[in-house]
DNA sequence: CTCCCTTGCTTGAACGTTTAACCAACTAAA
DNA sequence: TTTAGTTGGTTAAACGTTCAAGCAAGGGAG
């Protein structure tokens, strides 16, 4: 291994001027400054971040924290998390919270354990973390009063809802997989403010709610805007066994346009999170509160794209189509 | 920061010997290991990652890095990798190849930077990683000679073939996502050399793939088997588009077992990867390198497992039908 | 009583950086 | 010519551990 001191021997300066030189930091002559890269390269010289760590307390690695990891989103978060980390020369511990709110906390406490600078998490469904020694940036949505950055999801509802409404469907079905969860709560608040006076829409939750949903279409229903792309497919395989076509009969949108949404058939109209701007404000917002400073735009929300596919469309079948009043 | 230090100046005994009882390493005596035990629990003592890792030249931290963090494998993968590893009270660094061979490289370079002992990778299709200077346990499949451990892609190939051809089918399709992954080649060819002699069977590539295999269901073909759930998702949408039905027409099946498979209609049948078991082996086998021991069972391979579900049938309808020969 | 071994602890150096404090030499201003 | 400031370095301590080597005290064997 190849230290600062072999460098400062070989060219006959100080260990103190070598680490200046390196990290631009003190006051190195330009000329020296070349010397010591250029033998620095030679030996192909890597600092050691073990000592760097212990002596300025800095490890350069930030613990990311997701409520579990099987989680659709979570390779996308992780990779453009991991590039935007890169860039600023940092590195990416991994905690898995094995959807508990115990074990949440129990991974934080172990990267913090090792020394991390500062974490981001992705919280746990209907829980806040509990204060950290460290700087933490938390991903969640806009009521999330301890929310760092996430997607826009109230204004993703507002716009699938939007465009169900513009292409003139009146009643609707909205379906939700887990009431806790704020993310889908307020995905839903924004569909539901969003619609016009004259729709007429129900909520349901859950499997039983697929089923139900299923059965009011029955009754008129014309789309059913679901707060997951998993959950929309769930509903089109219901659909498809009652023998129910999408989009002639019933239109359907999904949220977060997962890999396979834009494989299924009907290809599935959806709603997409920006995730490289998520991830890189994420990680601006982290580096910020690191250095000790007030992170720009903490709170704020990245909007949704809505993406219209094939299973939307203006509802047409004699027998199901209401007119607009 | 409470450090060695404080404890000992307390307890009034040199840091050595704090050392010693706390890492059980030296000569002390039990009833001043409990002395030292109890106050350091007192302090919340947290030993420096940090100075342990400059003074031992060990981080207890590995890097993982994987073709495309998007995989949708990749979170399971991970969670398992980061449980396993938790319980050996390692870290897992991450880092993202982001589809080249180059930044492969890099990435794992990148970790060896950062300190990491030992390295995870699943390669890049068709790369080898060139050697690092850590020991390195690498995740593809049998035929790849600087395998690890890895799923026993060619008896899951093995598997659905064996069903395929149990159940009845005597023409069928085999489609590959791409020729250049070791892990498909050995897949189809699982298939292959497990169809009866008296079977036909045509290998199909990628996005054309697709569009070739679903013309050939007219020419009599009864199943189509995948390399990936992904593809076979593809098919079904095809399938759908040309009306032609989902297993009454045509069996259907993929692989991985990822978590639309049983979502979709008709349910996948599919191949799972016992990832928990490849994960497990996989931390053991790098742990081992790192301590300089030869790693048991290197090279060996997990066993995959037939999932039938409803997109598999005997080949019944009457105009494609083929009597057994 | 002496010799040697074991037990239980201490000493001190080392890991590779960073950084505050210091200093010599030169330059520019007064 | 003194004084003050700047430039380009050096010295030495420190970060929190670990670990080899050392040493004092006690015990058992001869």
């Amino acid at each position: 291994m190849v230290s600062i001191k072999k460098i400062a021997s070989d060219i006959g300066v100080s260990t103190a001027t070598v680490s200046n030189a390196l990290t631009g930091k003190g006051r190195v002559s330009e000329e020296m400054v070349a010397r010591i890269q250029a033998r620095a390269d030679e030996l192909g010289y890597r600092p050691s971040i073990a000592a760097r760590a212990l002596k300025t307390g800095h490890t350069g690695i930030l613990g990311l924290v997701m409520p579990d990891l099987t989680n659709p989103l979570f390779p996308r978060i992780a990779q453009t998390l991991s590039i935007a980390a890169d860039r600023r020369k940092l590195g990416i511990l991994i905690a898995d919270s094995r959807g508990s709110a115990d074990e949440q906390s129990e991974a934080l406490h172990r990267l913090v354990d090792r020394g991390v600078d500062g974490l981001l998490v992705v919280p746990q469904k209907g829980t806040t973390p509990d204060p950290m020694p460290v700087p933490i940036a938390v991903i969640n949505t806009a009521s999330d009063p301890t929310n760092s950055v996430s997607a826009d999801h109230w204004g993703g509802g507002a716009l699938v809802a939007q465009h169900i409404a513009d292409i003139g469907h009146r009643k609707v079905i909205i379906l939700g997989g887990d009431k806790v969860s704020e993310v889908q709560r307020d995905r839903i608040a924004g569909m539901t403010q969003t619609l016009r006076n004259d729709m007429q829409a129900s909520v349901f939750w859950g499997n039983r709610g697929v089923m139900q949903a299923v059965a009011e279409v029955q009754t008129g229903a014309t789309a059913i805007m679901t707060t997951s792309d998993l959950i929309a497919l769930r509903v089109r395989s219901e659909l498809i066994r009652s023998q129910v076509s999408v989009p002639d009969l019933v239109s359907l949108t999904g949220f977060d346009d997962m890999t396979f949404a834009s494989i299924m058939h009907p290809a599935l109209t959806t709603v997409a999170q920006n995730v490289e701007e998520i991830a890189s404000r994420a990680i601006d917002i982290i580096s910020a509160k690191i250095q000790g400073a007030a992170p720009a735009q903490e709170g704020e929300t990245v909007p949704m794209r809505l993406v219209v596919r094939q299973s939307t469309s203006i509802p047409t079948h004699p027998a199901k189509r209401r007119p607009p009043q």
